[in-house]
DNA sequence: TTGAAAGCGCTAACAC
DNA sequence: GTGTTAGCGCTTTCAA
């Protein structure tokens, strides 16, 4: 800036001038200090700007997985939005380990970011208030405000669910499973529910899962599941369901004939799986863009921490036929 | 900082050097530091320590489109490696545009980032050599380095496009088309180039892409695809493959019967798309995770520009018959 | 309309 | 082994 200010004969802080505030700038010498700035190749130092207040235009994404489709596309949605704000995402996964996640905040509030979308990897959300209390922003991704009393964007899991389980029960199931996690997340554990309001009883099925193994472990649950005998099965989502679909091949299960299988999140690839699976589908882009919109909104002045509720919907495909 | 020392009774460079030097302090005093931290819930500044020189621990990761399931991979590859130096990824998309990947460019030069892994937008490698030259560590990925003397991440390109041709060639098939871009990004015009090596003519279908709508143009292609009467079609990926899949399916061709179809990446969904796809594998993590170890290794010492050229595989499933 | 100067939080050379 | 001090590059009063 120097460099710049010496090139253009003028003092350092009106080449600040003419970046912060042009207006300010007598037009001629402002037209001088944009050449030196071109002749002299000069880019602004962020880690100064920011040393002076001025807030820094990156958001950290904590996600589970940034590998997982549904919250690549998340990520993506976060990411468009905040362009239009010259911000950047700096995306993070958990693989579900709290741990994890208590690194991730760390890094991310040394960095002082302007602020953080999370998808909570564990149910305790103290950390994550204690963050928010030190003045770094959070808006809550998949999961409900709660009385967090922080910014949440959710899609409504136990609708999602429900609508699985009733579009289960319309074709006659009973014995409806859910292939779940030892431990589910939050969203998993609503979708869940969901289910068995719909169904009554659930037999359940659990996987030890970290990323990335999830759909190996869907292809391994398959006979622990066949066990016990259902006629349907409500996955926690597509990935799982299409590991246990290579699972129930390999074991000459037929779907549908012999086991309705039900996905969550409706990925692109859903529609023409063999069979084509039936899924519940999220606004996946939306919801990210929805929290990054919040995010933003934070910095303003009258900002109130809000809820963005999406309603998921259901896809019927051919991976669920009626019990004759 | 100031008031953890005030509070540990000692000056800010004692906090400071407990901090990055943590050897140099008495043990003593060292432990009232740490508790005086714990206590005061003090988190360094990373602005600050940028300026005085501490390199960022964040890396930005320029890629087409972070919702592609492939560089969504990619991504996860270059965070786990770069997690392992406590280091963090800023993922941007380009969307295929010069423009923004340039705008994006500029901002990670503000940003002070570690270094930039980049898939190359276009064909012009100039902007990025003049990052490079500005001192901001460069990795190509996707890309060979060519003559570029940047360090660089590629998969051999030709080759995975003669296996999928060879393949064809040896199912009888002739008249073979390829489902590319109307401006092939470099990897994509490297595939369709080993493609013709191995069949000789080749039937040219191009598509205008931007992300996110490669599949839905794909599907649209089809019609003018099947005018040309190929007897098999390489994609120039599996999600273009996809959408071409469904465009076939309402056209009423069956594939393999009428049309055997090739796609590139191996997404995981691939094994069970209906029907199964024949596709080219890449290694998509370790391509992400290479690459981030050549860009930690450009700070070191005696670091030399190097290039890492995987192998891709052919993964024949039930999308490709032989010509009968 | 422009410039001088203070200081953001931290590191590292140096003196004690 | 610990403290003093001088900036890193920038923004922002305030005075000229």
């Amino acid at each position: 800036m120097r460099e710049v200010a010496r090139e253009a004969g003028v003092s350092v802080s009106t080449v600040a001038n003419v970046l912060s505030r042009p207006g300010i700038v007598a037009p001629e010498t402002r037209r001088r200090v944009q050449q030196a700035i071109e002749r002299v190749g000069y880019v602004p130092n962020g880690a100064a700007r920011q040393l002076r207040g001025v807030p820094s235009p990156i958001v950290g994404s904590v996600t589970l997985d940034l590998a997982n489709p549904f919250h690549a596309e998340v990520n993506r949605g976060i990411e468009d939005c905040l362009a239009r704000s010259g911000c950047l995402v700096l995306a993070c996964s958990t693989d579900l380990r709290p741990e994890t996640e208590t690194r991730l905040l760390h890094l991310l509030q040394q960095q002082n970011v302007r602020g953080i979308i999370i998808t909570p990897a564990g149910p305790d959300l103290a950390p994550l208030l204690e963050v928010s209390r030190r003045g770094t922003p959070l808006v809550l991704l998949d999961h409900p405000k709660g009385r967090t009393g922080l910014c949440a964007v959710a899609v409504d899991d136990e609708l999602g669910g429900r609508l699985a389980g009733e579009h289960l029960r319309e074709l006659g199931h009973r014995r409806v499973a859910y292939l779940g996690a030892t431990v589910d997340p939050g969203p998993v554990a609503r979708r869940r529910a969901g289910v068995r309001q719909a169904v009554g009883a659930l037999i359940d099925v659990r996987m030890d899962v970290h990323p990335p193994s999830l759909s190996a472990a869907a292809a391994a649950a398959a006979g622990r599941l066949m066990d016990l005998a259902p006629t349907a099965v409500v996955c926690l989502n597509d990935t799982a369901a299409l590991g246990l679909l290579d699972g129930l091949d390999a074991l000459g299960v037929r779907v549908p004939e012999d086991l309705s299988v039900v996905g969550y999140d409706d990925l692109p690839f859903a529609r023409r799986l063999a069979p084509a699976l039936t899924t519940v589908s999220q606004p996946k882009y939306q919801l990210g863009y929805a929290a990054a919109e919040l995010l933003l909104d934070e910095g303003r002045p009258g900002h109130t921490h809000r809820e963005v509720l999406f309603r998921p919907s259901l896809v019927v495909r051919s991976s669920t036929a009626a019990l004759y």
